[in-house]
DNA sequence: TTCAGCATGTAATCTGTTACATGATTAG
DNA sequence: CTAATCATGTAACAGATTACATGCTGAA
């Protein structure tokens, strides 16, 4: 149940059409929240029906013309609500590591190239936080943007990590030779958290 | 699509019946690719059929009885296949971040309880990842402990970094009083990443 | 006048979540 | 024999993804 509060905090920031969100879900809310227009789309819709934005008028509401949103009183009222609410954090949930998990069972081919690729991904997604870090919060003063520069610096942290973790990948597993691990080392008990409760 | 998999990297690890499954994603697997025994049972259910995966003979199969499944040459070249695939990872999509960006719109409140909460989670979980490390991999020799080692230290990472940003986060927000930041402060340019674009 | 790009939307499908249903086994 | 637990499922729904459909606007 985000994306609604996702969009109602970037309403609040600027009101906007759905496409205009959509470009912005691109850049800085989606960094950490992405979404798509169709999903944007949908959820604006509902959003105005439960009477939490609304339309701004326009001369010619149809289709095909630009349409925009406004947060009203409940919406605000709602967003504050979920925000202060407690909230459990989802576990991480990450095709990468599964697949390297996956290689130890079925073998290494292309790993290292596809750690590679994500090295290369992951540095250019750092270096753009960094230069958004120093053009928009060299000097950030109150506390709105204090809160906006923690979320990049949490994009900033995530994005060290990996950057490292990758370079320690790619130096272990190149250091695994050629040897592939077809065999089917898999019935053996060790399972990382495994070994002695299976 | 990377559900299956996981199940087929479990199973190639050991085969295993549906609730043992569910079990071992509750810890080793499903610390980075959680799933709930419907997800798993339904999966089962399709791998089975799709013919990657058959069921132990047993002498009385039926409902309540327990049924071990195992992967058959088909479901080790799928898995094969996938993860020697290119793909791409996913963005961010951390709740917390989210509500770190709704509070500088719509105020702090309780923020700061959210974040110590949070704290002590992840402080636990990297206990236990730093256990089950010199536990299990304290002297990792061939490629495949070598291999989840590295997906351990992933994790081992990651939370060590969730630490750290929380510490930084109860310090900036410690240090802001207890102004609100409820007045429509919203109506400004600046955004993470967006103020000479938007 | 046609084409590219902007803008809004629908439909189908897949994945994940929550709630519930049912049978088998074992301890008291 | 009853309750707890193990084990396998179904159903309904919510959320996310992919593909497609439609209308408007301005430039070549």
């Amino acid at each position: 149940m985000s994306l609604p509060h996702a969009i109602l905090t970037a309403l609040l920031e600027r009101p906007s059409s759905g496409l205009e969100l959509t470009r912005r879900f691109d850049r800085s809310i989606g960094y950490f929240w992405s979404a798509t227009h169709q999903q944007i789309y949908r959820e604006l819709g509902k959003l105005e029906q439960r009477g939490l934005i609304r339309a701004l008028p326009s001369e010619r509401p149809a289709r095909g013309q630009k349409k925009e949103f406004e947060v009203l009183p409940a919406g605000r009222a709602e967003l504050a609500e979920w925000a202060s609410r407690e909230q459990e954090s989802k576990p991480i949930r990450d095709a990468l590591l599964l697949r390297l998990r996956a290689a130890a069972v079925v073998g290494r081919t292309g790993l290292d190239d596809e750690l590679r690729r994500h090295l290369a991904v992951h540095r250019r997604q750092l270096a753009e936080y960094e230069a958004i870090e120093s053009r928009d919060f060299a000097a950030a003063a109150d506390p709105e943007d204090r809160l906006r520069r923690l979320v990049l610096r949490a994009g900033i942290g995530l994005e060290t990590f990996w950057v490292a973790w990758l370079e320690e990948a790619l130096a272990e597993v190149g250091d695994m030779g050629d040897a592939e691990g077809m065999g089917d080392a898999g019935a053996d008990d060790t399972e990382a958290g495994g070994r002695p409760g299976e």
